[in-house]
DNA sequence: CGAGTAGGATACAGTTCTGTATTGGATACA
DNA sequence: TGTATCCAATACAGAACTGTATCCTACTCG
C-alpha cells in the first residue's frame, strides 16, 4: 500500500512545497505554472492533473499554510502557557517560532495578504485564519494573566492585536535593514513599557 | 511655449499616475503595460518612447511617488511643529494625512516593500526613501519634545521606528477589517502610554 | 503473466504580452 | 505656406505562458 493514492497525494505536496518557494521568490504573478512544476521537478501535466489552476492551488497552498501554522501554535502553546519566562516572552516566542523561516514567512504572508486587499474571498479566508491564530494567542495571554495574578486593563485581544501590529511592522523594517534594526529589537524594548502600562498587580 | 517638451512630460506623468492606479490594482507583475498605457489613454507606443521597459518605469514611479510624499511631509510640517494638539497628535497626522489615498498608499507601498526584499538595488532605494522620511519625523519629535519641555528617555529615532511599524500592521489589520479596527484605534489606544512611559517632564 | 488504470510526460494550439520598426499627424519655425 | 521635427499610433515579429489532448510507463489486480 505504498502508490495508490500516496503517490499522487506526495506530488500535491511537493508541488505546494515549490509554490511555496517560488512565490516568495518572485511572487505570486510573478511565479509561471512553468516555474512551480520545475522547482517541484515535475512538468505541466503532473500540475494540471492536481489543481485547476494557478488559482486554485494559492488556495489550496494557503489552506495547507493556515493548517501548518495552527499545528506549530498546537505544538508550542503547552510549553509557553506554563513554563518560565515571561507573559511577553511567550507571545512574542510563538509569533517568532511559529514559522520555520522568519523571511519566507513575511514574503509570503505579504504576499497573501496583498491578494487578500483586492479580493473578497481572499480577505475571509485570511480573516478567518489571523482570527483563529488571534484567539490562541488572547487564550495564552488570558491564561498567563490569571496564573500569574497580573491584571490587563484593555481587553487581552486588543493587547494582542497591538503585539501582532508591531510584530508585523518591525519584522518589515528588520529585514530590509537587518543591522539598524536587530530582529525583535523594537518589540523587546517597547512592549515591556506597554504591558507595565496595561497592567496592574 | 507650450508643446516643446511639455507635452512629452505630461505624457510621462499621465503614465506614471495610471501605472499607479493599476499596481494598486492588480500588483507589480500583474498589471501588463498594455494595462498601463490603456488607463492613461495611450498606446504602447507612448509608452516605449517615454520608459525603456516596466522596471524602468517603477523605478521613476518609485522616485516620483518618493518625491510627492517629502512634499507633502514639507507643507505639513510647520503647522505641526507649532500649533496646537500633542507630540503623538503631530507624529500620527503626518504618517495619516502625507498619503492621499490611505489605501491605494498602503497597495503601493507594500509593494514596493515586496519589490525591494527581492531586490537589493530597490532595497537601497527603499532605505533610503524611508531613512529620509524618518528622519524628518525624527527632526519633528525633537523639535516639539524641546518646545514642550518634554524628555525621551530613548532617542527620537528609536520612537519614531516604534510609531511606523506600528502604524503600518496597524494600517494592515484596519485595511483587512475595518469593523474590528477602525483606522487610527490601535495607535491611539496605545501610543499614548508609550509615549508616558518614556517622557519624563 | 497479462490486461487495465492512474498519473505524469510530451506535443500542440491558442492567447497574451513584449519590444521594435514604421507611419501619421500636429506643431514650430523659416 | 511649406518643411522639419517630435511624439504617439499602428503594424508586426517573436517570446512566454496557458490549457488541452494524447501518449507512455509503472503499478495493481485478476
Amino acid at each position: 500500500m505504498e502508490t495508490p493514492k500516496r503517490r499522487r497525494s506526495a506530488t500535491r505536496a511537493r508541488l505546494l512545497e515549490g509554490a511555496l518557494e517560488v512565490f516568495a521568490e518572485r511572487g505570486f504573478h510573478g511565479a509561471s505554472v512553468e516555474d512551480i512544476c520545475e522547482r517541484a521537478g515535475f512538468t505541466r501535466g503532473a500540475f494540471y492533473s492536481n489543481f485547476g489552476s494557478k488559482d486554485e492551488l494559492v488556495l489550496a497552498l494557503f489552506e495547507a499554510t493556515t493548517d501548518r501554522l495552527l499545528e506549530q501554535i498546537a505544538a508550542l502553546l503547552p510549553e509557553l502557557a506554563t513554563q518560565p519566562g515571561t507573559l511577553l516572552d511567550a507571545v512574542l516566542g510563538l509569533l517568532d517560532d511559529a514559522a520555520p523561516d522568519q523571511r519566507q514567512w513575511h514574503l509570503i504572508s505579504t504576499e497573501f495578504t496583498l491578494h487578500a486587499l483586492r479580493s473578497p474571498e481572499a480577505a475571509d479566508a485570511l480573516v478567518r485564519q489571523r482570527t483563529v491564530f488571534r484567539q490562541r494567542l488572547t487564550e495564552l495571554v488570558e491564561e498567563i494573566t490569571r496564573t500569574s495574578g497580573l491584571q490587563l486593563s484593555v481587553p487581552a485581544e486588543q493587547f494582542v492585536r497591538l503585539v501582532m501590529a508591531l510584530h508585523e511592522g518591525a519584522r518589515s523594517q528588520s529585514l530590509l535593514e537587518p543591522d539598524a534594526v536587530p530582529a525583535g529589537s523594537l518589540e523587546h524594548t517597547f512592549l515591556p513599557m506597554v504591558l507595565a502600562a496595561v497592567s496592574r498587580p
